[in-house]
RNA sequence: GGUCCGUUCGUCUAGGGGUUAGGACACGUCCCUUUCACGGAUGAAACACGGGUUCGAUUCCCGUACGGACUACCA
């Protein structure tokens, strides 16, 4: 009990504020001060099933965390949210961001991409502090131009027999691959066993080795997988995650092309940038102890991240991760703004975004850090600094989430309903003047304020403002045919003859002549006002019907009466 | 197929050995509004299954089923 109540005065200060306070991993801890002891495997041993203890030990670095995608398109709404999380965490956590662009796949290079991924952070509000866009003290941080530092790394395991080259063409590893199958191995890789019988350095001769390699032979570096090992990965999300060495291949870690794979590269790039915590897709989690397994054999287990696999987004309906085609299907963005792209043929594709479909930079954060997170208490609406304060790698869920658009709309909805009207009022403006249509600032604020709760985009205030900039040239048919009564008519009539008597409009005086008129004609006021707000609006619905008179004004009032009892005297009922 | 991960209302989730299993979105009904929307109230709606441990399991353990990820000189 004692053990927790000093982990949590300690997380404490630490996320008040870098300390500098060393913590050690066993008692006696005495006044709050110790030397820092380095974790090694063995200590990892014996503090297996105490997690706490783990981040404690890990906050003796400052924190700094990393976005690491690649330019291979626009950058999707799950890599956003991994974003996001980092970028919670390192705020909350009084540490760094940075933004790393691991291009080491030429063919798969998209150009425009890497903007797209820096504008979606930044429209997003999600800033950076070292990286591509900003620099830092471990630039460069796109890999191709980190591609000179790769080779001495992989050399270093070659040399320590922890990796070797391989000559194998394409073709026989397909021929390697089909051989086993057929054999029906049931693990058919090229691992401990079967590189055995391929062309390495395993295999050949020392001086063909050598003969290959002088002559340009294209080659490959692959890691050196041991036979019988268990690797074990502490992951903060999953907790303890134990596979079999067995089950690993031998990974490419260097390319023939020179460049690395993304395993050699990003555990170098780690490692170099002082990466404390590695925050990323669920996707990982197979190739984690992979990782290890490289921090281990290039000797920097010591300071190896802590890492922390998300669960994934989901299709809406069905099963499988969320993609572009989902999307599509469902009739909502997946990316943060427009893109346009290319297909596998070559073709222009457009994919529309979030941004242009009207949602707030804001509402799709907080419904972003809601998807696989929650703050534990009824809280829904966060912003940013917040979402910094609430956040928690322990309340990330771990089964993957559906992603729902509904309740993206609803945030939005949220969001642009507690915008003061003031800067509501802009939207409207815009439309405006896209229609050519002057009107006095006073009215539109009016109109704004009255159609605000009926918003869920900014582009539906149009639609909903029309009614008071254009007159209604057609009448929803439906409604006409049961409320248009002669009845109806003839008070209208009678009450546009009132009106043009009157010297001030405004929502009760046009109230009050119409209570006149039906008392007049001794008609029920329920008989008159759906047919009134059809000649008035053209449809059945909207704000209420006295604020919109008052709002268009007396002469357009009487415009419009005239205009449909003119369209409508064909149509009465009886 | 193999390895790993997961499973509470339709969806996002809270909770956790004894609860009327809570909230939000969506949906239904009612109220407000002589309309619609907003708002308010209310309803329907969930612990995948089978064993075990236990006085008691949705909660812990083991299986099964189902789902997912990974299984490239992609990341």
């Amino acid at each position: 009990m004692i053990f927790f109540k000093i982990f949590v005065s300690i997380s404490l200060k630490h996320s008040a504020e870098a300390s500098g306070e060393s913590v050690c991993a066993s008692p006696p801890f005495s006044n709050g001060f110790c030397t820092f002891t380095p974790i090694t495997r063995l200590s990892i041993e014996s503090i297996k099933g105490n997690e706490q203890l783990l981040d404690t030990l890990g906050m003796e670095r400052e924190v700094r965390v990393r976005f690491a995608p690649s330019p291979t398109g626009a950058l999707h709404i799950g890599g956003v949210r991994t974003a996001l999380y980092n970028y919670l965490f390192a705020r909350k956590m009084g540490g760094k961001m940075l933004l790393r662009i691991e291009d080491t796949d030429q063919g798969r290079f998209v150009p425009g991409a890497e903007e797209y991924i820096l504008e979606s952070l930044n429209w997003l509000g999600i800033h950076i502090d070292e990286g591509v866009n900003v620099g830092g003290p471990h630039a460069p941080y796109r890999q191709s131009e980190r591609k000179p530092m790769y080779m001495q790394y992989a050399m270093q395991l070659v040399e320590q027999d922890k990796a070797y080259y391989a000559f194998d063409t394409p073709e026989e590893l397909t021929e390697m691959r089909k051989r086993l199958e057929a054999a029906k191995v049931p693990n058919p890789q090229y691992n401990s066993i079967t590189r055995t019988q391929m062309r390495n350095s395993l295999t050949l001769p020392e001086d063909e080795v050598k003969a290959l390699l002088a002559a340009g032979e294209p080659y490959v570096i692959r890691l050196k997988v041991p036979r019988k090992e268990e690797v074990r990965i502490n992951d903060m999300i999953r907790g303890w995650v134990m596979v079999h060495s067995s089950a690993i291949d031998d990974k490419v870690l260097m390319k023939s092309d020179g460049m690395p794979t993304y395993h050699l590269a990003n555990i170098v790039d780690d490692h170099l940038m002082e990466i404390t915590h590695v925050i990323r897709g669920e996707e990982w989690l197979p190739s984690a102890p992979l990782h290890v397994l490289l921090y281990r054999f290039l000797g920097w287990e010591e300071t190896m991240p802590r890492f922390a696999h998300l669960p994934l987004l989901l299709k809406p309906d069905g099963n499988g991760k969320l993609s572009k085609r989902d999307a599509d299907a469902g009739g909502f963005p997946i990316f943060p703004f427009n893109w346009q792209g290319k297909d596998e043929k070559g073709n222009p594709t457009f994919s529309p975004g979030f941004r242009e479909a009207g949602y707030l930079p804001e509402a799709l954060l907080n419904f972003l850090a809601f998807l696989g997170w929650n703050p534990g208490t009824a809280q829904e609406l966060f912003s940013m600094d917040e979402l910094i304060q609430a956040f928690s790698i322990e309340r990330i869920g771990k089964s993957g989430t559906k992603f729902d658009i509904h309740k993206a709309k609803w945030f939005n909805q949220q969001y642009l309903r507690a915008k003061p009207d003031m800067e509501l009022v802009q939207y409207l403006n815009k439309a405006l003047a896209q229609h050519t249509i002057d009107c006095s600032a006073e009215k539109a604020l009016k109109v704004t304020s009255l159609i605000k709760d009926r918003l869920t985009f900014p582009t539906d205030m149009w639609a909903e403002a029309t009614l008071f900039f254009i007159r209604p040239t057609e009448y929803d048919q439906a409604v006409v045919s049961t409320k248009w009564t002669g009845e109806a008519a003839t008070v209208i009539s009678a009450y546009k003859d009132a009106l043009s008597e009157m010297a001030m409009l405004d929502a009760e005086t046009a109230k009050a002549a119409l209570h006149t008129v039906t008392e007049q004609k001794g008609v029920k006021l329920g008989k008159v006002m759906p047919a009134l707000r059809i000649a008035v609006t053209g449809g059945t619905s909207g704000p209420d019907l006295m604020q919109i008179i008052e709002i268009i004004g007396k002469d357009e009032l009487i415009s419009r009466i005239e205009n449909a009892l003119n369209a409508l005297s064909s149509n009465v009922t009886s």
